[in-house]
RNA sequence: GGGCUGCUAGCUCAAUGGCAGAGCUGCGGACUUUUAAUCCGUAGGUUCAGGGUUCGAGUCCCUGGCGGCCCA
């Protein structure tokens, strides 16, 4: 602590962050390293717990190990020091260091080149102590990565703001962010078992194109410099995996992202994970089977059951098979009046009136029907529920439905009270196709920016035919707020937060 | 987009318009069985930024930045 005043450790930093820039210093004086370049780590300390379940009290096993880990808790007496390391998954395991094992020199610079969150590789006897505390009884220690910032508090829950912009330090702290990065990787490696177990072919396709299509959102624009023109980042992959089934992949699903160019708040994200799968000669019933089994199968991965528990605790029953009704018999049930969808735009208009609901002039009629169930009907779907038979003109990817004019063979499923998936009977012809390719340029004209553009070479691969299918799309993240319960900036690792 | 609201020490938070504080963290010391160790001592501030009102602003007003909640 000599060179406080060292021309190297700049002294607008907050002391003690100074504090710890001289300790790395002093570390270096002496000869040593602050960085380690590895340590012959013997075991985690996950490993260590699991080989020694249940030592008696103050009792020596002769076992030497050597481990490593960030230190979260310190606690230094004159000749005997504790100190509470954590590995990467979140085990703590207890060290223990004390003058007769580790001399006067060494004991001394644990406690003054320490601090809290350190990285230390430790070898040692595993013991028990007084207390019955599994721990390692260090007959060496080294310091593996030293900490130029402090941890905050741990007994304080950290800022919601800073968890997110520091990600990093929310993982180390706080055992539940772990785990959704954890469960997350468990529930995606779940979905492409469960696709894979029923011969599905995974594959990747354009994320910058040059015609955005298979969905209604505004994109990200971007430029080409080869080609001098502006390109997209894809809204979705709807139209090139379809594609794939055009060309003989007769069971397509691909997980990937896509950048959607609307607002930035804690329940939108302009970057998401999306599964699209599509299977020839199935339709919406078998698409919906399929996905609440995969759903299902994602659920009984991360917890065992289909039944979750959320992360306030709450039980949330995925189970069995799930509840569907239809978005006009629903919106009936919830306005009190029959409706259907040749119900008049009019009465439409004044139906959203009694209801509070401001009717934007754009909309067309099958949207402002959305509009009215969203607003009616959608918060009261808690239990996982398929909204089937929407109208076709909010749907032109969608195969009309077989039996009711006007409507297409589409649902989307509800779960909590948001929309997890949609799934389609596709539309295969490439006539209507062009016609409701034209019926969307409209649109946009009209000024709809999330009108979706006419693409050609997607027509054209329709011309060479595209088998009957059906197709199915889920977002990973809103996959994740079902399974946890957590809000989608906790299932992202790294959200998109405005510059500090 | 509209309304409400927050931003103060490393972290979590206090402070009628009148000396900017606490706990933990840090630093110095004591302690060979601690578990958020304890005990003694001590340091740490551009109160988000800029402007205004006032004898005096963390506090009141205006503009901007970054959040949160509610509504559309």
């Amino acid at each position: 602590m000599t060179d406080q005043n060292s021309p190297e450790i700049a002294d607008d930093l907050p002391e003690q962050m100074r504090f710890r820039r001289t300790k790395r210093e002093a570390i270096l004086e002496a000869g040593a390293e602050p960085y380690a370049l590895t340590y012959p780590r013997t075991a985690t300390l996950a490993e260590v717990r699991a080989k020694y379940p249940s030592l008696e009290v103050d009792e020596q096993t002769g076992d030497m190990v050597s481990v490593t880990g960030r230190v979260m808790f310190v606690r230094n007496t004159g000749k005997l020091c504790f100190a509470t390391l954590q590995d990467g998954d979140g085990t703590q395991l207890q060290i223990m260091l004390s003058l007769d094992k580790v001399g006067p020199e060494r004991l001394d610079d644990w406690k003054k080149l320490v601090d809290l969150g350190d990285q230390v590789g430790v070898t040692g006897e595993v013991i028990s102590s007084k207390r019955g505390e599994l721990s390692v009884l260090a007959a060496e220690w080294t310091m593996t990565s030293k900490a130029l910032r402090p941890l905050p508090v741990a007994h304080k829950p950290m800022g919601e703001e800073t968890r997110v912009r520091q990600r990093y330090v929310d993982l180390i702290m706080r055992p539940a962010a772990r785990d959704m990065v954890r469960n997350r990787a468990t529930a995606v490696r779940s979905l492409r078992d469960s696709f894979h177990e029923r011969g599905y072919t995974e594959v990747e396709t354009p994320m910058l194109q040059l015609v955005h299509g298979g969905a209604a959102a505004r994109p990200f624009v971007t430029h080409f410099n080869a080609l001098d023109r502006d390109v997209y980042l894809r809204i979705a992959p709807e139209l090139f995996l379809k594609r794939c089934v055009v060309g003989g992949i007769d069971k397509v699903f691909e997980i990937n992202r896509n950048f959607r160019n609307e607002g930035l708040d804690s329940s939108h994200s302009p970057e998401f994970a999306m599964l699209e799968f599509y299977q020839a000669y199935a339709d919406y019933n078998v698409m919906a089977d399929l996905l609440r089994e995969v759903i299902q199968e994602a659920a009984m991965a991360i917890a065992g059951s289909h039944v979750v528990t959320l992360h306030d605790g709450t039980e949330f029953d995925l189970g069995g098979q799930w509840r569907s009704v239809t978005v006009f018999g629903a919106l009936s049930e919830a306005l009190g009046e029959e409706v259907n969808v040749n119900t008049s735009y009019e009465q439409l208009v004044q139906y959203a009136e009694k209801h509070d609901l401001a009717v934007d002039p754009k909309w067309i009629p099958g949207k402002l029907a959305e509009e009215l169930f969203e607003k009616l009907v959608q918060h009261t779907l808690q239990a996982p529920t398929f909204v089937r038979d929407y109208p076709e003109d909010t749907s032109p990817l969608v195969r009309a439905h077989r039996s009711t004019p006007g409507l297409v063979e589409k649902w989307d499923l509800y779960v909590r009270g948001f929309e997890l998936g949609t799934g389609y009977s596709e539309l295969v012809d490439p006539v209507i196709q062009r016609e409701r390719f034209e019926l969307q340029a409209k649109l946009a004209q009209k000024g709809d920016a999330e009108a979706m553009p006419l693409d050609e070479d997607y027509l054209r691969a329709l011309e060479y035919g595209l088998a009957p299918a059906g197709g199915v799309g889920m977002g990973i993240d809103r996959l994740m707020m079902a399974l946890t319960g957590l809000g989608i900036r906790e299932t992202i690792l790294f959200p998109l937060v405005r510059p500090e």
